[in-house]
DNA sequence: CAAATTAACGCAAACGATTGTTTAAATACA
DNA sequence: TGTATTTAAACAATCGTTTGCGTTAATTTG
């Protein structure tokens, strides 16, 4: 196993200097054109690819850019990194992801990892447990661009990509209430999320535009699975003014409330109109089949990473944070279309 | 904005030699106990943090692990990422995630920068377009260790994880049989890609263990999405002898199956039956429920990167490569449920 | 008590590139 | 022809660590 060749190797082979070895490569001017074409045959030659970590160590500039999560593995998230990569990869930044685990210590010890790895920039989308806003302020003070996209920490002054949530919430409760129902009940995750916050405003705002009541019983906040929303729609149902909608605020927790819906022998949309939040892609398939918000995850992550090469390319350029929204869309399906369209 | 402080900074601040705060830092035994303290100290008195860029350059260990994959935005490949993260962090590397995008021209050039960032590791699950294997065999060459998972490359000679894809076909198959289908034709992915060869080698072993008919009419190769697979259906059962069951070599397939039965009005599992690949999410959802394979894609990606750390633990101990296989489970649902059970 | 160990740390050379400053050769100008 | 200017490449410092080896002082040994 041989030792892969470094810059030496190429210069001495060639009876050159490093340093025109290295200009050359970087189509630096003051190299004649033989030379530079001398250099990439002896590149060739030798098989040489220069060692990155030795120029971004030199140079200082670094080479990848740090992403933290949640969790990977939800339709959501998978589809903000495969937008990212998109933009990212032509760019020549390499991508490092790290899993938060909606768990705060671990998104600190990302945040140490990714800065200790001199990354040029975070993009972050934020755990469900952070409440502290130190370890990304530890990030800007180490002059390294953050963008926070879908779950922000609203204290911070960094640029982010969001969901226009409260618009597409009422977007939903609107439809809703065009469709004759009128108990329109929210379930919710947890509140102090940024996204779940604006998606409870979201519903608020479109009642009281609609001189609707907001009965406190019909809002059940920080239901976080299928299971809990399949309770708390027991519970709503067996309540004594039981609502004839439902919005809920994520795809999952929709189908809690079509479980229960089922096992009471309750037709949606006819009794209960009922409205998810993702346009995941089982809401095609259920009975009825959902409707839904689309939220245009890669549109997210593909914006996050323009902003971010746009602070990298000119560096010294101060502006001042800005919040891009994404246009979610309403996607009518079945379980909520209660007047037939004519 | 200070400069962030750097270990020649730590060591004036001691009035040591920066010999001695490095290896206080990595608990060396030659550091006395009460200099490893004041190391401690000052290091959190200048917030300062190891460069690990140049402790990489220096050491020539990297730093982090590289993974390509083609997709991430699909659950099974997420999936995979997500058991490959929770494994890999705690080892303090970090991850690099490359999307080749089904694209070898990518793939290569995903190879290239992965190797130019002296990446101590790659796993690897092949694009489809992948043939040559030159660019996995130039990893070999560099001496970094390589992990194939699922999608593998069998020309070389490297670690692999993947599912028994045979088996599970096979499985599958005779669960068919099982319930009395007796005609059972098969909607496969691109043949030359290693899972799917597999799906269609425990396809046939199964059917010749029955003693029944192949009949090459059935068997349906390079299905790509629901609207083939739709497509394939329809041709299916127009024809002069059409199949009682349909295999899918994917979830998705599975989907546009249903769909045309529903189209025609034929039941399911009564008049035809239905097993998909992957169960996915929406697999409890379809009506009727989707009979399934479950892959364990967590469990695929957490082996892929316990392999990998154990190279990287003992680099010089050479040992033949070997393939482990994650044993699938079939998840039997109602589109295959003919027979009642007792 | 002299010699030999040992413990604890400092010195300085790497790692492999980039880049500001010089130098040498070639060209221009008067 | 002699000087000024441009061009092309060499020289050498530097990025922030790690690490082999040398040094000193303290401790042990026979």
């Amino acid at each position: 196993m041989e030792k892969k060749a470094n810059i030496i190797d190429v210069a001495k082979y060639l009876g050159v200097a490093t340093s025109t070895v290295s200009r050359a490569l970087q189509n630096h001017p003051t190299i004649s054109a033989k030379t530079k074409k001398l250099v990439l045959n002896a590149v060739r030659e030798l098989n040489y690819s220069p060692n990155k970590i030795a120029a971004n160590l030199r140079s200082g500039t670094g080479n990848s850019i740090g992403v933290i999560i949640p969790k990977i593995n939800s339709n959501f998230m998978s589809n903000c990194i495969f937008g990212i990569e998109n933009v990212i990869y032509p760019s020549g930044y390499n991508l490092i992801i790290c899993q938060s685990t909606e768990n705060y210590e671990k998104e600190v010890s990302n945040i140490r990892t990714l800065i200790d790895s001199q990354v040029s920039g975070i993009l972050i989308s934020v755990s469900n447990e952070t409440a502290s806003a130190d370890h990304l302020a530890m990030v800007k003070s180490n002059n390294i661009p953050l963008i926070m996209f879908d779950r922000i920490e609203e204290s911070l002054e960094v640029d982010c990509i969001v969901n226009d949530d409260v618009k597409a919430t009422g977007d939903g409760v609107e439809h809703l209430i065009d469709q004759g129902y009128t108990k329109i009940a929210l379930l919710n995750g947890p509140e102090h999320i940024y996204v779940y916050k604006n998606r409870y405003n979201g519903y608020r705002q479109a009642l009281a535009l609609n001189a609707m009541e907001l009965k406190p019983d019909w809002v059940i906040q920080n239901i976080n699975s299928q299971q809990d929303a399949y309770k708390a729609t027991c519970l709503l149902l067996d309540s004594p003014h039981p609502p004839d909608a439902i919005f809920c605020a994520g795809d999952i927790l929709a189908l809690g409330v079509l479980e229960a819906l089922k096992e009471r022998n309750i037709k949606s949309p006819e009794e209960i109109g009922v409205v998810g939040y993702g346009n995941d892609i089982f809401g095609g398939l259920t009975t009825p089949t959902l409707t839904s918000i689309e939220q245009y995850p890669q549109e997210i992550g593909a914006s996050a990473a323009q902003i971010m090469l746009q602070i990298l390319e000119d560096k010294n350029v101060k502006t001042i944070p800005k919040t891009i929204s994404i246009k979610p869309r309403l996607i009518i399906r079945e379980s909520s279309s209660r007047k037939t369209r004519e």
